[in-house]
DNA sequence: TCTGGGGTCCTAGGACCC
DNA sequence: TCTGGGGTCCTAGGACCC
């Protein structure tokens, strides 16, 4: 515990669901759900809007429709995210040489080793400071924490959530945590909690009164120990920058449980291919070779084996997760499965193995530009394991998929996202980050002037600005397959909900047409439409609407002021119906 | 329509060795 | 002629985090 409040901690706001507000003025004020959009999908952020509802990251996204059935159900887009990281890693790499990330939207930062002078004042304006950066850089908002421990500095930026900074003073840590509840401490999770409970113990003041032995005995030897130490404010643990991974794997769930015993050997050799891309494209190698087999009941086991030296030949992991699947019972019916590697080492510290490890980075380079190829066709119909044993087995092209909050580009309209997908039809928002909230279009799911498109800036960059924030590159992320499942489709935007764009640049105009349209279209359906499958009024097909394609029910693409009369009742409600007038969240045109 | 995917750390038992 | 006592490695499982 340092005397001075010098450890920041940053974690951005609903980070990925934020990130997705912003590049879809559509989306802003509205509740936004990121995550597996498929039927066992769970939610990875949902926005503030969505949070009102009652969703919460790691709830089933089955249920959260139920709670929150007219939110944007968007698959996530990690290469925009990993860009919007680096973005903000590196303003953190401006303060001080030690920043330990966490996540892609969360790390550490010690302030005393930037040599920040180690006062409040001084603190505190750096992270005021770091804010308003990364607003001006990202358009999105962190909540910074600043105190005398890695601890305090968390739980001081959760106490800041949103968009704030809380500092908590040396000295006042314990009056402040006494009352919390114990959970607030990190790593007392729910059974841990329910363990302390048990024994009557709830809080943090309570948790440091019941005394170390008590806890050593409740809890073991370290967890009890050190949740002592961090109960009675004593956490001396350092900011540590660039630490090595200790594994890597791989894991898929099935949309449906998986029985027969080839499609699982297929799978697992599927996965071990792709963990040791992974494990190559890191640079690293390694001893021990993992599977994980979760059954339909959820019950999960895992199996290992420990080579005699580290490697990173596909074939012989592949081996070795063949053997380890060959001693697992599976008829029951699995709805995961995963394949890992730990024990990692760097293969130019392999002395013993150095002839091997030569040769394996030659491999590895060949490898790497198979990988890039094979990341392309990934992009062009992102494929996993829901997909493979639906359809027609044997089909020699696969349909693509248009998983919504995806980008596209059309080569009429531009860039745009796709909003839903329902039987051969797709669902287009074309509008860009900086440009008004977009218009609907709908096409065939096979148009030949449709594409898959690539993250925009969130931020426009000035003519001749830096390169924050580029364009991403994209590439090989997109090998992840994303969650899949059936169509789906954002809120319809309310009136007045656009940004006011008046300061920044001129907005690119989406090419093509006006703002002024008839209604043919628009995928937004009049009120009371929601339910049931509706005579199509559109002269151009919409998408059909049987069972499991949702629409969000809105006004047309006029832009006046106020409540569209038709739809507001449908409209989210809550607190998510304020008034056009609400504040354009993160945006900001510099 | 219950429950993703990628990690970290800890515990505990058995093998094995000195 | 009863079963000591460490230490390390391996395996399996579980809690927890984002």
């Amino acid at each position: 515990m340092r005397g001075a409040p010098t450890i920041l901690h940053l974690d951005m706001d609903a980070f990925y669901a934020s990130a997705e507000q912003a590049a879809k003025p559509s989306l802003r004020g509205k509740p936004v759900v990121v995550g597996g959009i498929g039927p066992r999908g769970v939610v990875a952020t949902a926005s503030y809007e969505a949070r009102v509802f009652g969703v919460r990251s790691a709830m089933a996204t089955a249920q959260a429709r139920r709670l929150c059935p007219n939110a944007a159900y968007l698959t996530p887009r990690f290469s925009l995210y990993r860009d919007i990281s680096e973005v903000v890693m590196g303003l953190l790499g401006e303060l001080s040489p030690l920043v330990e990330p966490l996540s892609l939207d969360e790390a550490f930062v010690d302030l005393e080793a930037g040599g920040v002078e180690p006062t409040s004042a001084a603190v505190r304006a750096v992270g005021e400071r770091l804010r308003r950066d990364i607003r001006a850089a990202t358009g999105l908002s962190g909540s910074v924490g600043l105190a005398g421990s890695k601890m305090l500095a968390k739980i001081a930026s959760e106490e800041a959530k949103p968009d704030g900074l809380v500092l908590i003073e040396p000295g006042t840590e314990l009056e402040l945590l006494g009352p919390m509840s114990v959970r607030v401490i990190p790593g007392v999770g729910p059974a841990t909690a329910e363990t302390l409970r048990r024994a009557g113990i709830t809080t943090v003041a309570e948790t440091g009164e019941a005394g170390e032995a008590e806890l050593v005995r409740l809890l073991g030897k370290a967890h009890g120990a050190g949740l002592y130490a961090l109960a009675t404010g004593h956490d001396d643990r350092p900011v540590v920058a660039d630490r090595d991974a200790k594994s890597v794997s791989v894991e898929d769930t099935f949309e449906e449980d998986l029985t027969d015993r080839s499609r699982v050997q297929m799978e697992i050799s599927r996965l071990a291919e792709r963990c040791v891309q992974r494990l190559r494209a890191a640079g690293r190698s390694g001893r021990t070779v993992v599977i994980k087999v979760r059954s339909y009941d959820f019950s999960t086991l895992t199996r290992s084996e420990t080579l005699r030296g580290p490697t990173d030949d596909p074939a012989v992991v592949k081996e070795a997760a063949a053997r380890l699947i060959d001693g697992v019972d599976t008829t029951a019916g699995v709805r995961l499965l995963g394949v890992g590697v730990s024990g990692l080492a760097d293969y130019t510290q392999e002395d013993l193995f150095a002839q091997a490890a030569s040769e394996a980075a030659a491999a590895a380079a060949a490898a790497a530009a198979m990988g890039a190829a094979g990341a392309a066709c990934a992009a062009e119909a992102p494929q996993g394991p829901g997909e493979a044993q639906g359809e027609t087995a044997g089909a020699e092209v696969k349909p693509r998929r248009w998983l919504p909050g995806l980008d596209v580009r059309h080569a009429e309209y531009g860039a745009g996202w796709v909003q839903g997908s329902g039987v051969g039809r797709v669902t287009v928002r074309f509008e860009q980050p900086w440009s008004e909230p977009g218009r609907v279009r709908t096409f065939a799911v096979d148009d030949p002037a449709l594409e898959p498109g690539e993250p925009l800036p969130l931020v426009r960059r000035p003519p001749g600005a830096d390169q924050l924030a580029d364009p991403p590159t994209d590439g090989p992320d997109r090998d992840r397959p994303g969650p899949r499942g059936a169509a789906d489709a954002g809120p319809d935007p309310g009136p007045g909900s656009g940004p006011g764009s008046g300061s920044g640049p001129e907005p690119d105009p989406v090419p093509g047409p006006g703002p002024d349209h008839g209604p043919g279209f628009d995928a937004g359906l009049g009120p009371g439409s929601d339910s049931g499958p509706d005579p199509d009024p559109d002269p151009v097909p919409g998408p059909d609407r049987g069972p499991g394609f949702e629409v969000g029910p809105g006004p047309g693409p006029d832009s006046g002021p106020g409540p569209d009369p038709g739809s507001g009742a449908d409209a989210v409600p809550g607190p998510g119906s304020e008034p056009a007038t609400r504040p354009e969240p993160g945006m900001s045109s510099r």
